[in-house]
DNA sequence: GCAAATTTGTTCGTATGTATT
DNA sequence: CAATACATACGAACAAATTTG
């Protein structure tokens, strides 16, 4: 009896979820119900109810009532690049091919492109100095119409200036930015280094993946710096995948091929 | 006047943390004289609090008040293998020396041994059948004395029996376990694939790694299994980190030194 | 070591607002 | 428009944890 009531009754509430005696997407009773049921008030279960929340197993939708979420198919990304490609490919057509193998439908926006001031932590990957100008080249991902992904791709300036204008026009680059920027500059990506943190979503971020306004469940933050033949970062591109429907892989040495029927 | 009286106190307070006026490790006004300050009862305050908890920005100590969190200095972990050790480097050996370079002192607890039936996840990732017997090797991950990551390696209870006995012992295997195995079984670990997902912790985790009962805050889990020079899985190691001190590095091709020293 | 004061935690009751059917 | 169900807000009381005297 240690535990206050309102955990007793999420606690029971998880486990008929966990057994599967509440299935995910059913409705449960409503908190009066629920409240005579239980011999506690009606705040009482709705504090357990903002537990379970919290826990992220329901959610309360006003007017309707209480309902066992539903987990999304996680969507997988390798980070490491397909040995086939090799280090010089392009994000976008990367990612698209890994998810084209798990038979499903990837779809991006057109790209919103702009010129900014680079932000203290893109000119310290780009290794410029910051407030210096760079294009930033910003698209939204979706996976079978499921928002999946916001990624931005950030150049230093000069690159349009010396002949890869392609870069400022919003447009899909339909060769790859990559290739582009080798037929065009002579630039070729070498190698990259993905580096991956977690964090609570941004309002913008929070209304288009559809993820609760109060930060419970967060994005995946990855920042790629692909460095061109003389070790110079060729580009930056930050893309932000929520939590709770996407995984990676990271694939290193000699590996079998993977059987991707059974995921 | 669109938003409750309990976000729009929440917001104030968020602003005054974020403008630095209110400092991490700060006490906030207790919850009646906050109550008095903004003209709401202490409930309408306490949800504010509940709001402010959830976004990770505050804590509550009994007996004590409000504070402002501090963020722990993130530990940075390379997934991918030192070029100079190759993917057969051992977990353990890896992720230490890994951490050395940020000039931190890792301690590793001595390893729980236990030989078990195989779970679902497990017996797939190892392709052994499901229920037959694994040896699992376990060790709590401490870096600078904080809880930095729970460790939990699976071998198929035949290498023990084939002569890799030490797999048995609780002890830590100095030379490393995957160099063990080569001398023992002549299997070499060519390679492995790391599959990274976000979970909200478990009782165990929680309490070890001194997170919120709540799951606000989750944790990566990353399976990785081995691969021998057959192709075969030779073990599945899945390590638990805490996103609030964690973050990841993946190097892809040929890159230039890292500069660490401002990290 | 104990008692008092302080502060957050839990629970109840009640009233009113808002969204959906 | 009415009924239903969740959302917000107030007030009150007691419990539990912590610090201080």
């Amino acid at each position: 009896m240690a535990s206050p009531m309102y955990r007793q009754i999420a606690e029971d509430l998880r486990a008929q979820i966990e057994t599967g005696t509440l299935e995910p997407g059913q409705q449960l009773r409503t908190e009066t119900e629920l409240g005579k049921r239980y011999g506690a008030s009606r705040n009482t279960v709705r504090d357990a109810m903002k537990w379970l929340i919290t826990l992220g197993v329901v959610e309360t939708r006003p007017g309707q009532g209480t309902f066992v979420v539903k987990k999304p198919k996680p969507f997988v990304t390798t980070l490491t690049a397909d040995p086939k490609i090799g280090p010089g490919g392009d994000e976008v057509a990367n990612y698209g091919s890994d998810v084209e193998a798990q038979r499903r439908i990837p779809f991006n926006s057109e790209p919103q492109v702009e010129t900014q001031k680079a932000s203290a932590t893109i000119a310290a990957e780009l290794r410029v100095a910051e407030g210096s100008h760079v294009i930033s080249r910003h698209v939204k991902r979706y996976i079978d119409d499921t928002p999946w992904s916001l990624q931005t791709s950030f150049y230093p300036m000069g690159f349009a200036l010396k002949g890869a204008d392609q870069l400022l026009l919003a447009e899909d680059i339909k060769i790859g930015a990559v290739k582009y920027l080798g037929e065009t500059l002579g630039l070729q990506q070498v190698g990259y280094r993905d580096w991956i943190t977690v964090r609570a979503p941004d309002a913008i971020e929070a209304v288009f993946f559809n993820l609760p306004q109060d930060g419970r469940i967060v994005v995946f933050e990855n920042f790629r710096t692909g460095f061109d033949q003389t070790g110079t970062p060729m580009r930056v591109t930050v893309t932000i995948f929520p939590t709770d429907r996407n995984q990676f892989k990271v694939n290193v040495g000699n590996l079998p091929p993977e059987d991707i029927s059974t995921e």
